[in-house]
DNA sequence: GCCAACGTTGGC
DNA sequence: GCCAACGTTGGC
């Protein structure tokens, strides 16, 4: 039997990558680079497989918010722009022989009719334990259950997509 | 723009 | 290994 698909949460700034950038992709697919932190690099690296399903999260925003859906469509390697000493996220301490940072490829799967914004998701008695919404929470890359999965696709209307 | 909450860095 | 200083995140 197939492991059981696995739930995530990605956030991003939409002024540097909103969804509606990855929807704009020719293959809606996009390497989820930049991440620069240890225990959003392990989720990453080990625990993300082809198949899981992910909320992109629109942080910074106006309004912050649950965005829509994408699916692993390429497990964890080595995120390349740590190499490019022209990137932003540029880290001389990682090589090609010893990665320190890595990345998954998602594809769109859909947008959100309307966003899922920041207040509703805590107002849902079913997300209480969510790890966006605990205080000080500011993992980049967050396991979600599926029972908080299913609750956020009922508030977008897309239950059981 | 403020600031609380974290994570990282670096002196010791 | 401690911890103060600093940088970042991200909601408001």
């Amino acid at each position: 039997m197939a492991k059981a698909k696995k739930y995530w949460l990605l956030k991003t700034e939409p002024t540097s990558y909103s969804i509606q950038d990855l929807a704009a992709e020719p293959t809606q697919t996009t390497h989820w680079d930049g991440v620069r932190n240890y225990q959003a690099r392990n989720i990453l690296r080990d625990e993300m497989k082809r198949g899981d399903r992910v909320f992109i999260y629109h942080s910074n925003a106006k309004p912050p918010g649950v965005a829509g859906v994408a699916v692993v469509t390429q497990e964890g390697y080595p995120d390349f722009t740590a190499w490019d000493p022209d990137d932003k996220h540029y880290d001389p301490k990682s090589s090609q022989t010893d990665p320190r940072w890595f990345m998954v490829d998602v594809r769109l799967e859909f947008v959100f009719e309307r966003l899922i914004g920041l207040p509703e998701l805590r107002e849902c008695a079913a997300l209480r334990d969510m790890e966006l919404l605990r205080k000080g929470s500011r993992l980049s890359i967050q396991p979600v259950r599926k029972k908080e999965f299913d609750t956020i696709l009922k508030l977008a209307g897309m239950a059981g997509k």
